[in-house]
DNA sequence: GATAGTACAATGATATATCAATTGATGATG
DNA sequence: CATCATCAATTGATATATCATTGTACTATC
């Protein structure tokens, strides 16, 4: 056990990293310019307009400073639009654009693809015990 | 399974970014200075000594580039000593100092002990179903 | 032994991760 | 209503990830 401890973490990070490889891959065979993460974040643009910058960051799991500079990319690529409510001006609301719209819409079927792909041969129970397993590595490293 | 699919890579990427700011929260605790990811460029050493940059590279299964800077710190830090071997004067020899082999023993205690807390409860079948699962999803995204 | 191809590493550019410090705005309390 | 604490975001500093390019050294072939 104190072996396969030692070697468990370096598979969940050489997976992961392998993954995002792929992925990155085919982003950029289906001619986006988006990373990975980029996506994301659009992603849950599409699916919470007006939301603030804090939230994405905790929806996707990263830093708010993270965050706060990908928003200046897909700002300057024009994909997604900064704007300063008046109910609350410390905050900032990120919406797509027209283009940022266009771009996930297009991208969408690529991600969906790479997905299955990726899960192929992999049954739902390997994926809920994974989970689980996760999830409880997860608390014990919440202190 | 489209849903599980969509939420799986989140959750991996999750629970291996919780576990290394846990990693990392232990190391500081510790007194130590050392990245994780600086550990393991240590631990690779100590176990080959003499080894070549991008063998540690692979090891790990980081980016050439990223061990290269990686090693620039080490040795500017003088944890890790560079020497061009005669036989081959492209590649470097890498090597831990006196130092870094202190560092390295002081902290080893420090990592088997976070390492066992992450894995609390976690029996040593789970292990080897996700490293199975895991398996299958990189040799997915091998293409 | 000159040349072409290949191998190893270093470097530049850009994206992301993280922590700390700062700025500007809001809300709570005296 | 003035002050203080808190909150959202930005910015700076440093570390890592990735790709492309470059430089230097080796090797094979002619």
């Amino acid at each position: 056990m104190s072996d396969l401890g030692s070697v468990v973490f370096y598979t969940i990070e050489r997976a992961i990293k392998t993954y995002r490889q792929f992925a990155q891959r085919r982003l950029v065979a289906a001619g986006s310019t988006l990373t990975v993460d980029q996506w994301l974040v659009l992603n849950v643009l599409e699916e919470e307009p007006g939301i603030q910058q804090g939230l994405v960051a905790e929806l996707v799991f990263k830093d708010k400073a993270s965050i706060a500079r990908m928003v200046d990319l897909l700002v300057r690529t024009e994909l997604v639009e900064r704007k300063v409510p008046a109910s609350d001006r410390r905050s900032v609301s990120l919406r797509l654009t027209r283009k940022g719209k266009r771009e996930l819409v297009g991208i969408t079927p690529v991600v969906e693809d790479y997905r299955k792909r990726a899960l192929k041969g992999v049954k739902a129970g390997d994926i809920v015990a994974l989970q689980g397993t996760l999830n409880r590595i997860m608390a014990n490293c919440d202190e």
